[in-house]
DNA sequence: ACAGACCGCGCC
DNA sequence: AAAGGGCGCGGTCTGT
């Protein structure tokens, strides 16, 4: 059972519809809400777009359990259905439902080689008073325009579904990762103001009152002014970093950390330092807890999908990079705990399912499988790195040459067979896909083939590359959203009925393969149960019957910095 | 003065 | 033969 939803002149209309879309007539499910504060956790919510409607409901105090996305599940098919180019807001989708005049396109970004841009802000639905250029043309009635465009969207499931059997799961999971984003930017992660404070001035030193350098950090750079012989220098400044360099007799290219540490100079060590300290403070300082953290929280926005690989993003405060030297500060309240978990190696596992590689599967059933492919496919046990080098390379594209990859080619066949079919498919400007069926955008056109023979080479190998990596990311995104979706629903069966931001457990954080909730004491046991339950589940509905195994290893902290 | 490119680096 | 994937952000530099 679904509920179609619209805001119509500041007024909600709710209306039943079966699976397929087709209309109930009113009281043929022995109920009718009125609002969407009685929805039963049982009925799927269908509506535009959860970012346009859910921040305020939720703010309210209504929980939505599921709901169907219009506007993701949009950009879902049209990526499957090869039909990138076109518009996937609902209103477009309107558009091309009815003949109606289709609404201005977003612009696409640019510099990147698909397009255009699945961002947009407008929903052409007036959920929300938002930016003009939304509307509906004059006489569409929204609610209708919500049931027909359903409807449409269910029949295309369907059959996308004959072709990837996953792919209603990637509309349910994707929906509810846009539920998820809009909680987690609710709620926030809880942030140790004093903690945070204890960490820059060990680091800086005190904070600096009109702004400037912390006295560390500037001590440090006049270390680095006198050993080069440059009293003016300013170490943020690569370009006169590096004529500095190059002066004191150095060979450098560029200033990279990678390239600066291989050589032998006493300039070399105050420099990372000095770096490393800049990073901190300019990064994570004093001035981006005034900006981010109110309240004792920091509430990033997260943006589900917002990677083409289905990985999500953050827009605010860098939420996806918090660096572990300042992790110290994501603290819980008193009487509550963070139970932190991440999936160990999630994409070479997704691979070895993806490819049913024997080999590789077997060597899923290892805790570390980087150490086990050292052990078992090198014959080292102790080139752990080298192992770990090589799955990467295979899995990134590079590693020419490299005899760990070679190895590695050897004893798994079909899981390097998979990836560099997807290079070569990517090269020939194709589209890939993920496990659940998330497309990869083909290449523009015109751009695999653009100007100078060389620089074309030099492209399609980059798209290579990119599809290359877009079959494991997309399907370890692909996992990690099914993971969500079922912690989600775990974690509100535990916090019980009450309102939405009552003290019961909540997702506060998710970052690719990890997670983080926040809950009360009480109920850490039940929190642990809950992500292994859902770690498990969503690779028995993703991973399938390939047997393999992903570790997610729950630990109960106070701190973010205790994390195992 | 402002916008966008570039660089470098944090996270996965 | 050679090629490492995806992001966001701050500071500086460059062009208008």
């Amino acid at each position: 059972m679904r509920i179609c939803v619209a805001d119509v002149d500041g007024r909600r209309l709710l209306r039943p519809v079966d699976d397929a879309g087709r209309p109930r007539p009113p009281g043929a499910a022995g109920r009718d809400e009125t609002s969407l504060g009685d929805v039963p956790p049982d009925v799927r919510v269908v509506w535009a777009e959860t970012a346009a409607v859910y921040p305020q409901l939720y703010a309210d105090g209504v929980r939505i359990a599921r709901c169907h996305d219009l506007a993701v599940t949009e950009g879902l098919l049209l990526g499957h259905e090869g039909r990138w180019s076109e518009g996937r807001s609902p209103a477009a989708a309107w558009a091309r439902l009815t003949g109606a005049p289709p609404p201005p396109e977003p612009q696409p970004r640019g510099d990147q080689p698909w397009a255009p841009d699945a961002e947009t802000q407008e929903t052409l639905f007036d959920v929300a008073p938002g930016p003009a250029g939304g509307a509906l043309p004059a006489g569409v009635e929204p609610l209708a325009a919500v049931v027909a465009l359903h409807a449409d969207q269910q029949a295309r499931v369907a059959a996308a579904r004959r072709e990837v059997p996953g792919f209603a799961l990637l509309v349910a999971a994707e929906s509810a990762a846009a539920l998820t984003a809009v909680e987690m930017t609710h709620v926030g992660l809880p942030w140790s103001a004093t903690v945070h404070d204890a960490l820059l001035e060990e680091a800086l030193g005190p904070r600096p009152v009109h702004g400037g350098r912390p006295a560390r950090l500037q001590a440090v750079a006049e270390e680095l002014a006198a050993l080069l012989e440059e009293p003016r220098l300013n170490p943020d400044s690569q370009p006169e970093l590096l004529r500095a360099l190059r002066r004191a007799g150095l060979p450098v290219r560029s200033t990279r950390r990678h390239e600066l540490q291989s050589l032998d100079h006493p300039v070399i060590e105050p420099l990372l330092r000095y770096r490393e300290l800049a990073r901190l403070h300019a990064a994570n300082g004093w001035a981006w807890r005034e900006h981010w953290v109110r309240h004792g929280r920091f509430r990033p926005e997260y943006v589900p999908g917002g990677v083409v690989s289905g990985r999500w993003a953050s827009r605010g405060g860098g939420a996806l990079q918090i660096p572990r030297a300042v992790r110290g500060a994501v603290v819980a309240e008193p009487g509550r705990v963070l139970v932190v978990a991440d999936a160990g190696q999630l994409e070479p596992r997704v691979l070895a399912a993806m490819s049913r590689d024997r080999g590789l599967v077997a060597a899923t059933r290892q805790g570390d499988l980087y150490a086990a492919l050292a052990a078992e496919a090198l014959g080292r046990p102790e080139a752990r790195a080298d192992a770990k080098l090589g799955m990467l390379s295979a899995m990134y594209g590079g590693g020419a040459g490299s005899p760990a990859l070679a190895a590695l080619r050897r004893r798994f066949p079909a899981a390097l067979e998979l990836l560099e079919d997807a290079a070569r498919t990517g090269e020939d400007g194709g589209s890939v896909r993920s496990v659940l069926g998330r497309a990869s955008p083909p290449a523009a056109d015109g751009w695999l083939d653009g100007p100078g023979d060389e620089a074309a080479g030099g492209r399609r190998r980059a798209y290579g590359r990119f599809t290359r990596n877009f079959v494991v990311q997309a399907s370890a995104a692909d996992w990690a959203s099914v993971l969500i979706a079922s912690l989600r629903t775990r974690l509100h069966e535990l916090a019980g009925p009450g309102p939405s931001d009552g003290a019961g457990p909540h997702l506060v954080f998710f970052q690719h393969d990890e997670v983080m909730v926040e809950s009360p004491q009480a109920l850490a046991g039940a929190v642990v149960e809950a992500i292994t339950a859902a770690g498990a589940e969503a690779t028995r509905l993703v991973l399938g019957d390939a047997d393999v195994h992903v570790p997610l290893d729950a630990a109960v902290v106070r701190s973010y910095a205790d994390k195992p």
